[in-house]
DNA sequence: ACGGTAACGTGTACGCTGTACTCCCGCCAA
DNA sequence: TTGGCGGGAGTACAGCGTACACGTTACCGT
């Protein structure tokens, strides 16, 4: 009896339930993972969130791997686009604020962004968009690439090896993947972001390579360490100090 | 009958077993870490690799946690030690460059310290000999302090909020210590690590507040942020080119 | 208004994870 | 020889991601 109430309860329920969809679960997974850090982040809780079944999940995203990346993704959408106009230096350094307090609001987009391997959409356009602000300072494609890799996490508000291989898949994937259909994603990638394109096709050209065979890690690394250290050593020189007086850097 | 012959059989292999023991367990972790990846990598995997009942394991190593935290601590501790008697920028850079060295060995060690939260003595001497290396070139304490957090992940190859609370625990913590064992604790750490004592108790002492409590985020990331957009001006500025000509930074 | 159909949600199950608890074997000191 | 005890074995549990098969719902063309 109270098993039949409790059954006819349900199909009302059901009647008024909210669709899900994939933004929907997307967003839940947003605050969900604000609220519960990322470790505690499980299907299952998100599920049940949802007043859903795990499963049901499944429907609008491929795995968790994917739902995260789209939890990334909209996190980046909400950094600041930027500033026109402005000096090519106070625009990256508003830009890089701005994405350092969008993220700073969801302390577990961090590791998340940092153990996502994929580039999305997202991550790409504002790769492309920054590297824009760069060319449009005058700087030469070469020197913003290396520019690119040396402020690397800076632009999240950390540090990690950023796009080896920009826009082309690797060796493994190429096998699985129709070459005509590969040129055809070369170019709607080259439409979409142009920036990020001419920065590829530039680094491809230095070292001789057809195909961007990805970047020298090595030369990169210590670009970014000898920049800093210079800095160091700079401000060593003046006697540079914290305290409430002129900071000579800036 | 087959069943008595193996259960004789396991009885000898017993005999001749050697003993688990800590370090053990670590380089054993290490290796399949290294040939398995990170994700992979689970207890009963190492149980089963060192050919032992999983639970064994927690007889060495409290938890998979700090099992990994004891796998860090041999790779930090596979660092190059600084060079003496060379000049600051050169100490620095050799050892950066040899710390990215040891973790490119094992690729999964970059996440592994990304995701590690407690120092370990390896972390903090290795943090120590760094700082003593700045100090000993003639940087005030004051320097040192915001260029090891500029410095911050290239020490490792990656960035991260390095030492928010160099030494201190956080009130939380304090709570369940009591305050003899804290004040003897603060000590240990002075004695084991005098640099990182100097550079907290110069802090502390820049923000008044007699307990180092963490340092302005904020103010450190712009610091590191201005000094790579100088960086990238100067370079810009002076027509900075990858190719084969001089290299201006250096 | 109705019936077909595709999208959507459910139930069940599997193999994996980290680890708590209990027990007992085999080694070492006395 | 014996007694103790420490380190490994066995069993168990809750939670995880997700494959697969099965109902149910919502919508659309007639």
């Amino acid at each position: 009896m109270t098993e039949r109430v409790r059954e006819v309860t349900e199909k009302l329920d059901m009647g008024r339930r909210v669709r899900l969809n994939r933004d929907r679960v997307l967003r839940a997974g947003v605050s969900l993972a604000d609220e519960g850090g990322i470790d505690s982040f499980s299907m299952r809780r998100l599920a049940q969130e949802l007043e859903v079944v795990p499963m049901a999940l499944y429907k609008h995203v491929s795995n968790k791997e994917e739902l995260l990346d789209g939890m990334v993704e909209i996190i980046i959408a909400g950094i600041d686009p930027p500033e026109i106009g402005a000096d090519w230096k106070d625009a990256v350094r508003l830009r890089v604020l701005s994405a350092r307090h969008a993220l700073q609001q969801h302390p577990w987009a961090r590791r998340a962004i940092e153990t996502r391997t994929t580039k999305t959409p997202a991550v790409l356009a504002y790769m492309d968009s920054f590297i824009a602000m760069f060319l449009a300072g005058g700087f030469s494609t070469d020197l913003t690439h290396h520019v690119m890799h040396a402020l690397g996490g800076r632009m999240w508000g950390f540090t990690q090896e950023l796009f080896d291989d920009p826009a082309m898949p690797t060796a493994a994937k190429q096998a699985a993947v129709p070459p005509e259909a590969q040129t055809v994603m070369l170019r709607r990638m080259a439409e979409l972001y142009p920036n990020i394109a001419t920065i590829a096709a530039s680094a491809a050209h230095d070292d001789g390579s057809v195909v961007g065979h990805g970047c020298d890690d090595q030369f990169e690394f210590e670009f970014a360490l000898d920049l800093l250290l210079d800095g160091f050593e700079r401000l060593h020189r003046q006697g540079w100090t914290s305290r409430p007086g002129q900071r000579s850097n800036r």
